[in-house]
Order: C-alpha cells, then sequence, then structure tokens
DNA sequence: CGAAACAGCACTAAACTAGTGCCGATTAAT
DNA sequence: ATTAATCGGCACTAGTTTAGTGCTGTTTCG
C-alpha cells in the first residue's frame, strides 16, 4: 500500500538520535555510543523492534555497533552522507511499485507478457523517481529540522 | 513495502488500454465503451481483479461507465488530466509512509509522541514529494510512451 | 565471574493482498 | 417480453506480510 514499515519507522528514529549525539561532539572526535536501550527509553516505542531495525542497519553498515557491557551503536558515517534512501534500502528492501516492474529486469519471469506489458517501463522510471527523490534527503537534513523545499522538485525529467 | 497492489498495477493496464482507444477517435466524437471482459481478453491477468479495479476507478470518477449489453467503460476525462497520482489514490487509497506521517495531520491520535517525534514533518514532506512526482505522470505519457527499448536496459539502480 | 549489550533464529497473531463466488440491477438485441 | 451481456455490491478463502515477542548465544566491561 505504498507504506513504509513500522520497522522503518523505528530505525529512523534511532537514526535521528544517534546524528544528534554524533552532532555533539567536536568534528574529528570520537562518538560514544548508545544501545539500543537507552534510545528505547526516550521514545515510546516497542524497544525490542528498535533494536531489530539497528541489527538491520548494522548489517548494511549504516551504523556500527560496539559490542558487550556499555556497547551500543553509533553512525559508521557522518550524518550528511547518509540518504533516506539507504535507510529505506536497508530496512525494507529493493522491491518497489509492482512485480511487473523491479530492479531485476533481464532476470527469469519478470513479467509473463513483457513484449505486450505497457506500464512496465512507465513504472520503471517512477519507480527510479522516488529512489532518487529518497536519495536526496539526508539524515542530516532531518536531524535538523531546516526546512528545504529544494529537496522536493522533482528530479527526473 | 513501498509496493502498489496488483489492483493498481491491473487498473493501469486498463487504463491505457482506455487511453489507447480514446486516442483513436477524433477529437470531441463520441468514444466507445469497452467492457472489463474485452479488455481482460487481451491481457493474461485474472479478469475479475481487473473488472474489479475498474469499479474502484469508476467510484473516483476517473472512468465512466455504461451497464447492460453492450456496456463498458471509457476514460471520464482526457488522459492528459488524468495523473498517477489520481490512479494511485483511487485504487490505493491516501496513506503513505508511516502512521506517524499522514495527510490528516492535526486529526485524532496522529502520533501519540507529536511534540518529541523529530521525523514525523520530515516523512510528510517526502510523502509530498511523492505526490508530486506521482502528479507529474498522466496516464497520456504513459500510453503514449510505451514501446520505447531503450528503458529495458536502463540499469535500475 | 556476572551483568550489560549486541546477534541470530524462530515463533505467534493480526492485518493486508490476491483471487473467487454469488447475486442483483441494468440495458441492448432479438 | 425474454434473453444475454454487463456493471455493481457484498462476502468469503487462502496466502503473504507486518508487528511484536521469546529465547539462546556471544562479546566485553567491571
Amino acid at each position: 500500500m505504498l507504506k513504509l514499515t513500522k520497522r522503518t519507522e523505528y530505525g529512523l528514529i534511532a537514526l535521528v538520535h544517534l546524528a544528534d549525539k554524533a552532532a555533539e561532539v567536536p568534528a574529528g572526535s570520537e562518538v560514544e555510543v548508545v544501545s539500543a536501550r537507552a534510545i528505547g527509553d526516550q521514545f515510546p516505542v516497542p524497544k525490542r523492534l528498535l533494536a531489530e531495525a539497528l541489527k538491520a542497519l548494522q548489517a548494511d553498515g549504516i551504523v556500527e555497533s560496539t559490542r558487550g557491557a556499555q556497547g551500543g551503536y553509533r553512525l559508521a558515517k557522518p550524518a550528511s552522507e547518509i540518504s533516506l534512501r539507504d535507510v529505506v534500502g536497508a530496512l525494507e528492501g529493493s522491491p518497489m511499485l509492482t512485480t511487473c516492474d523491479g530492479p531485476a529486469s533481464g532476470e527469469e519471469h519478470s513479467c509473463e507478457m513483457e513484449s505486450v506489458c505497457r506500464i512496465k517501463s512507465p513504472l520503471a522510471r517512477v519507480r527510479m523517481g522516488i529512489w532518487a527523490l529518497l536519495d536526496g534527503v539526508t539524515l542530516e537534513s532531518i536531524a535538523s529540522r531546516s526546512i528545504d523545499p529544494a529537496e522536493f522538485v522533482s528530479p527526473t525529467h
């Protein structure tokens, strides 16, 4: 239904929090890690799911983790280099729009009626447009409430 | 998972077909209606679901229907005035991105932690950006640019 | 050692999606 | 007037996805 999952929502909340922590220290210095528990304590969200989201973000290299007591997470890159596209890709995967559409165009049964399908390529373009839109929104811009309408000009045309 | 439903996919296929029919006659003249059965016979899709999609499109004023024998559907507006936004809106409804986000911002339980939520307004802007993107794609542009082989080889991302 | 914290697997319940069944209402053709 | 084609609405089943939880193992600080 063209909707993001809760996992993504919780992951984003955590990332904004981590971005705050990273912004608090002078550039270049070590950023202290924050535990999933510590993040969950600050927001009324299921702490366990938030932890699941952080695990997925770690697996995709968006955050890095320190294990053991006093362990936790921090951003693996500057917030300005983490885009919504990265986050959504890590937490939702790539499939988008319809099964007829899809990244694996040349693969197996992408569309049984490829030769007659009139909507495949238009939808592929829209999908790329959406990814491009997400790509233009960085974690930094989300964390610092800056109203920047320039991000929302349609890039594909 | 940020995906359109089959209903929307089938509805789009039908709409492209109807747009073709509308383009075949000189401007101003009556466009003959096409039955759901006739459309379904031309594509390997579940005919019944296609009919369901057409019903929804009719309810939203995107197509108009003629009942009874020899009845069917045709576009209610010129294809150039029907956008993907209209179609998706009719077949999927408006909710998008997260429950925290959402068009009815001022309504009831939009977000329990509204005061602390950092991601609500950024996501709302992204949602508007996606709608704007969909708004820029007309049924006409989909129907006309249909067979463009260059699109099939484009590396998606 | 023991507690804190990440990592991985698996599971349940609810919601949504895809697809179908059925029947009534309407209308053109005969 | 009858018939057949067609839209319109309600409801139902099965499969998939999502939300959320349980449990166990592993790492690391104190």
